[in-house]
DNA sequence: TGTGGAGCTTCCCATCATGGGAAGGTCAAG
DNA sequence: CTTGACCTTCCCATGATGGGAAGCTCCACA
């Protein structure tokens, strides 16, 4: 199986799968007489299984964590779950953290006339003209997924 | 007033301070003989505006649209509105992106024992050992804030 | 007057995950 | 034998921010 195929069946881009050999994600493929990586079965495995931990919102670092779990038969389900709780923290404060955003500015827009006059409560907000309500930076990890 | 005081009374990183200067977010500023960097109260209010922004997550590029409207006195206030508008659904579509996968996330970590043994739901998941959920990529626009 | 430290300047590099694209080799079908 | 679809490596860009080096200026204190 060719890079192409491998990207086709298992969702990650040519581009990423040799990103993630190159960054020691996977292995180091065999290759052909003429230079081309060649996949197999069990590669385009764990291809799927990154892919997945990724749409998850797992970064490249956790999920080389969990692939290592995933191949060590004699792990303990607690250091998984640890991973996963961890994320669970990060994203419930992610989401946290917007929704607070999003309050704020429903909040501004509906009270913004949104017709043809300048009057404009949203840069008033902005402005600091009005209550200066300090927001929380909530120091986030690095996610590595954002793009 | 020199860049790091202007930066105590913003908020913003004298580091930051300069990039925006050199994306053309604010004006170049004034030099005084020695080449020091020279701001007035206007231009700390300017940062604190959008310091604001950035907090309410607004990307740098919406950052100077609605700092334009603000200094532009015959806005219509439909403008600023839409912005803020089209930020809200993106905030919503990014939030509910993060709900679906910590609703996933949640469940696996239920159901995983998380003991000594090495039987684990969460990784027989992203093996897609199991029925294999979907996930919608929910494509974000370029919000220039994560980090 | 000298000196040390704080603050300013520019410049380069790193992050995180991904994509774009160029330049060149290879292979298979027509 | 050509054409086009692959593959290879290499470099660059993204978005917002920080780190740090090298070299300048300025102020306070001895």
């Amino acid at each position: 199986m060719n890079i192409g195929e491998a990207s086709n069946a298992s969702g990650v881009s040519a581009k990423m799968i040799r990103y993630y050999e190159e960054i020691g994600l996977i292995r180091p493929m065999g290759r052909t007489g003429n230079n081309y990586r060649v996949y197999g079965e069990e590669e385009v495995h764990i291809l799927r299984f990154i892919k997945r931990a990724r749409n998850l919102g797992f970064s490249l670092e956790e999920t080389e964590t969990l692939l290592k779990l995933w191949q060590d038969k004699s792990r303990e389900s607690a250091a998984v779950k640890e991973v996963a709780t961890a994320h669970i923290g990060d994203l419930e404060r992610r989401i946290a953290e917007m929704q607070g955003m999003l309050k704020t500015l429903k909040h501004l827009a509906n009270c913004c006339g949104g017709d043809n006059r300048p009057n404009c409560p949203i840069l008033d907000d902005l402005a600091g003209d009005g209550a200066a309500d300090v927001p929380i930076p909530a120091g986030r990890k690095k996610t590595r997924q954002d793009a």
